[in-house]
DNA sequence: TGCGTCTCCGTAAACGATACCGATAGGTTT
DNA sequence: AAACCTATCGGTATCGTTTACGGAGACGCA
């Protein structure tokens, strides 16, 4: 019979059920009740992490004073400040970020949304975004959204579970429904907008030049002597597709053309799209002798389709696109392009997001303009 | 004067100095010292985060069942279980991941370093990890290297403080010393080496078919009558560089071509060095009919530079290079290249850090190959 | 001697979630 | 009716770190 831990005799004990895979015993002398089992003991695990504990018990002193000789707090003497930090030193302490963050309430970390990591405009604005946080002392969680609404949502709710302590997104094509952002702006998650915004929430955001690029663009293939103008634009639905058409249109007028609505098409950036367009084109009684592709890769697409249907670049059609990408320079003929700059882009959210964070005012409005640069080339020199 | 908190009187109480900007007192009946300070109360924060305690609140029970309900676990009646479920969703509830992988002692996080996401190989393996580890319900953590060791050993000691279960690591190609590798992984921390690996260490690699592309690639110039094939190579101390020269050679030997130490050298990937290795070639008084560059865009720059300095490609000089970016398709000619895939190697990459993590045994060998694809373009098309 | 002051350090309470231990109200068996 | 059993809940330690608070001396000055 077992004994009880209390009264520590056996006399009274009683077997009790069982509970959990263990034995219930009652002690009837003392109403208290226990259990038994004869587990093995959990097996001692090799240590990855030093931590003020260990520290501490080495030393023979308080985790307190531990933790206040290595955050250089006062209240301390030099001596033991100095002894702790050699021992932490030589034991390779590394701070438990999590665990630090968890008792501040904050993880410092950001999240970023974003549609797809392999896009070169997106890696670029990564880069800036990595570059600004790791000065500041914070980390990065990259989500993408694969262009899809569902995933851009659970990304953010993971992003969340996380704790992030802030946001950067660039939504989908797919998202057209704002309400989750908008509830988590309103309960002061700070948060910043880039490229792909979105008007419906006041948070501050960073555009790029895109109706001044677009209208820059078709300028100069107007300026080297092309009057018919033709635009392949994105899903209508997204914001910058509807500034570089603007743009694009903003530039007819100003010059006298006529707004050709078989010029027009809005795709979805893929390539089958964008030949398919070009093709339509060529048939209309008078094609298009230049085109606007609003998506750099579409603009190399026509390039490639057109020199393979004999069409002479730029002679009898000129091309110009958004976005200076490597592709830009490598393509024959090169491709003149409004360049963005994604770092930059990049830089100026995470900047802008740290802003929000350490003002603990997510209400401020702010609306960055990045500016862009047009990049003549080839592909677009009629006159030369 | 002040009155004593403990025995509630003020008679005995006298000032006893100041402590961190606040009055102190001492009771001299009780002996208890305290403080006093006229602080405005702390402003109440907007509430981001609802917790188990809000939710435990709010229905009158624990919070050891709110964390049943929501957990599935046994030992709760169905109907607290569904009520709490269902209040949890009203106030979209979201788990605290990180205080929960703060108890259990792990994060549901995983690191990864890599030299540059702006590099398309990879943003492309980034893909693939993301895609796994979001399968497996963990968060991704991204860090850049830049090429510099220093860059690696910080990103690797932010990612330790941030406890991530394990680490994927390509290596940058200035690192050569691997101790702060090595005892992490003698501690215990899952980790796994992709392309860029390191040999001094028993983790798990992932590698790519360097020595077999190689040698695909330079068997598929010779057998297009190529008879004087460079090689263009990257850092000497990179193990893909050297594997990828093993390839070559090895080719050049099967087929009985001379090996000729004019023909090989060593850079460091960039353009300058790239086109400046052209031109020592072509002054030799054998030039190379055929360049096989290790690096894609050396092969793309050295196929501009050479269109620019008369010489035909593929009749004259014919050009190979690794890996299929979008590049080697649009550059005229269209490059032929060994296509690594980068998706998957991160897929497999990211599957093997699990099974390490799960398995909780890090001394699991294993040495995977990724297969490549040699895909034939014009570029090295002599005979057609 | 007695009071005032300062240095240095330990104690304990958070932070959110989990898991173990125990308690209680019922029901069932012997 | 005593003994046994179970379902369902509460309480609390725990993870690593920070920090407010208080205690124990030491020191200085009248």
């Amino acid at each position: 019979m077992e004994i009880c831990p209390k009264c520590s005799t056996n006399h009274f004990v009683i077997r009790a059920g069982m509970i959990r895979g263990k034995v219930r015993y009652q002690c009837k002398s003392c109403q208290v009740h226990f259990t038994q089992e004869q587990s093995a003991k959990p097996i001692p695990q090799k240590q990855i992490h030093t931590t003020i504990k260990d520290i501490a018990n080495i030393m023979g002193v308080s985790i307190a004073t531990v933790s206040r000789a290595l955050n250089n707090k006062p209240d301390i003497s030099p001596k033991t400040r100095e002894a702790i930090q050699k021992l932490a030193l030589e034991l390779d302490y590394n701070p438990n970020l999590f665990a630090k963050g968890f008792q501040r309430g904050e993880t410092k970390t950001i999240g970023v949304v974003i549609p797809n990591i392999k896009r070169p405009f997106f890696a670029g604005v990564l880069s800036g975004i990595q570059e600004v946080a790791n000065e500041r002392g914070y980390r990065v969680m990259i989500c993408q959204s694969n262009e899809s609404y569902e995933a851009e949502i659970s990304n953010i709710q993971g992003l969340l579970a996380s704790h992030v302590d802030g946001l950067l997104i660039s939504h989908s094509k797919e998202t057209t429904r704002f309400n989750q952002i908008k509830n988590l702006f309103e309960k002061g998650l700070p948060m910043v907008h880039f490229d792909r915004i979105c008007t419906e929430v006041d948070t501050p955001k960073i555009r790029q030049e895109d109706f001044e690029g677009a209208f820059q663009l078709v300028e100069h293939l107007i300026q080297q002597g092309y009057q018919r103008i033709a635009i392949l634009a994105g899903p209508p639905e997204l914001l910058i597709s509807q500034k570089r058409k603007e743009g694009y249109l903003h530039a007819l007028e100003k010059y006298g053309l006529v707004i050709q609505k078989d010029y027009m098409v809005h795709g979805d950036f893929s390539k089958e799209f964008a030949l398919a367009s070009l093709d339509k084109w060529l048939q209309l009684p008078e094609p298009p002798d230049a085109i606007f592709a609003i998506h750099y890769l579409n603009a190399v697409e026509i390039i490639q389709y057109a020199k393979k249907l004999g069409i002479a670049i730029p002679k009898q059609l000129g091309i110009v696109g958004f976005g200076d990408e490597y592709l830009a320079e490598i393509v024959d003929p090169p491709l003149t392009v409004f360049h963005l700059f994604p770092q930059k882009v990049g830089e100026i959210a995470a900047g802008l997001l740290f802003d929000v964070i350490s003002s603990k005012d997510s209400t401020r409005q702010a609306d960055v303009l990045v500016q862009g640069q047009l990049i003549i080339r080839k592909s677009s020199l009629k006159k030369a």
